[in-house]
RNA sequence: GUGGGUAUAGUUCAGUGGUAGAGCGCAAGAUUGUGGAUCUUGAUGUCGUGGGUUCGAGACCCACUAUCCACCCCA
């Protein structure tokens, strides 16, 4: 037999028992917090079909030109690993009719997504986003709602330091007169600027003052900011998140120069920023999106959303201190001798489990001392060493492992002791 | 797509051109019915892959691959 080596394609991961505990503990305190603001889960397909995302995320965009698992079918349908969750909770909501539920529509999720682009620290090319979308809403008030059920989640994990910051890119009103301002003011400088903000100018003015090259930040450091050329409407809107935000104490700062790297943001953007997480500092993106679920064949509804790196999140708790989330350890091990002792320790071991007790008994047909080592390591609680002289005589000795005590209880007592806990 | 670091046991890592190593973990044993401490013993290696230099390469050189970090962009 020739042996296969096996390895892990690039960007992704096991998450094994320990590390499982702790995305399964995020997810909890995730969705409690959800649904006490009102949300209820959703969970759509990994993937899609390709065009959802080219419209949805928008083609201009690195996550589209560059970053999709694209694949054709049997079928030849093109199909796309899902790149961020919400062009296809926006799809749920026009096929499902949603918009003839009472509105908003609240919905939260979590998932696996998938970029193809190089690995780096807080960067997978599989990894996974908890995130909320609430669709149906207009006005500012659920913008803070939104911003405000993040700091709440990240209060419940003693998360209190995070930077919140916001920023408004306009609607489809100010955002093309924005972008002639702009062109504009670039214009002069147009030889100066790098390859990529070249196409920028002429595709998509707004992420010309995002460029962190350095030739570009010198020039985009005195560009006139959309933050400073809204329409009255955005410029009100805007001025109501920061009020409401103000009025349930949440600090922010504003940063005129979030743009967003997904076309279908509108209006209010924000960001949760970490020092802990390498150059990847986002732990949390969203922003409004007023054109989206038209844009994908829906009647012309707002809404708005976030999305959350686990992985990031998880090396920010990490960072503060170690997340230990302890496994849960048996009550009881079974240590037989024989052939027949293990088969009525088996009966007892079962029936124990059937009332949702953890009981272990061991599998790998070991010696008693063997056996007493695997249950130490195991961490049992009580350790019943069962040979034919205990049946024979319906007596033998419960050790409770950490004091090393021992006491003797009849053998057809054992399965109600454990139930009801009483050694 | 571009740059830099790294690649040796399950894992973390030593290893000066001359026999493949340690800690941890795993397994067996130290009075044939009792765990934790200690001790003994054991198993697991294509030394990332392929070339080259050399009497001799885990080590030196080249290429490739993987991985980590960074640029771009994002969560």
């Amino acid at each position: 037999m020739v042996k296969m080596k096996v390895s892990l394609p690039k960007g992704t991961k096991d998450i094994l028992s320990e590390e499982m505990r702790k995305y399964r503990y995020i997810e909890n305190v995730f969705s409690e917090v959800c649904q006490n603001y009102g949300y209820g889960e959703i969970n759509t397909p990994v993937f899609e079909y390709t065009e959802l995302f080219q419209r949805g995320v928008g083609e201009t965009t690195d996550v589209v030109q560059k970053e999709m698992y694209t694949f054709n079918d049997k079928g030849n349908r093109s199909l796309t690993l899902r790149p961020e969750g919400t062009a296809g909770v926006v799809r749920s909501y026009i096929l499902n009719g949603m918009n003839s539920l009472p509105q908003p529509i609240k919905l939260f999720y979590m998932g696996k997504m998938y970029r193809y682009e190089n690995v780096q620290k807080g960067r997978y090319r599989e990894f996974t986003q908890i995130g909320v979308e609430a669709i149906g809403s207009l006005i500012p008030e659920i913008d803070v709602e939104t911003i405000s059920l993040l700091n709440t989640f990240f209060n419940k994990l003693n998360i209190n330091d995070l930077q919140i910051r916001i920023n408004s890119i306009g609607c489809k009103e100010c955002r093309p007169k924005y972008n002639e301002i702009l062109k504009d003011y670039y214009r002069n400088y147009l030889d100066d600027l790098c390859d990529d903000c070249k196409i920028r100018f002429e595709k998509n003015p707004l992420r010309l003052i995002d460029c962190k090259q350095h030739q570009c930040m010198a020039i985009s450091k005195n560009a006139p900011y959309l933050l400073d050329n809204l329409c009255d409407e955005c410029t009100d809107d805007f001025n109501k998140v920061k009020e409401g935000l103000d009025n349930l104490g949440i600090r922010y700062i504003v940063d005129k120069t979030i743009v967003r790297g997904l076309d279908y943001y509108t209006k209010t953007v924000f960001e949760f920023i970490s020092e802990n997480v390498g150059t990847q500092a986002t732990i949390c993106g969203g922003g409004r999106y007023d054109q989206l679920v038209e844009m994908l064949g829906g009647k012309p509804t707002p809404g708005i959303g976030f999305a959350m790196g686990v992985e990031r999140l998880m090396m920010e708790i990490e960072a503060r201190g170690v997340m230990l989330i302890e496994p849960k350890f048996p009550v009881l091990s079974m240590v037989t001798l024989g052939e027949a002792a293990y088969k009525f320790s088996s009966r007892i071991i079962d029936e124990l489990r059937k009332e949702d007790i953890f009981v272990d008994i061991d599998v790998m047909g070991r010696g008693l001392k063997a056996q007493m080592k695997y249950a130490d390591k195991m961490k049992s609680k009580y350790v019943i060493v069962l040979g034919d002289e205990e049946i024979k005589t319906n007596k033998c000795r419960i050790k409770i492992m950490e004091s090393g005590q021992e006491k003797e209880i009849s053998v057809d007592s054992i399965v109600n002791r454990i139930k009801e806990n009483k050694i």
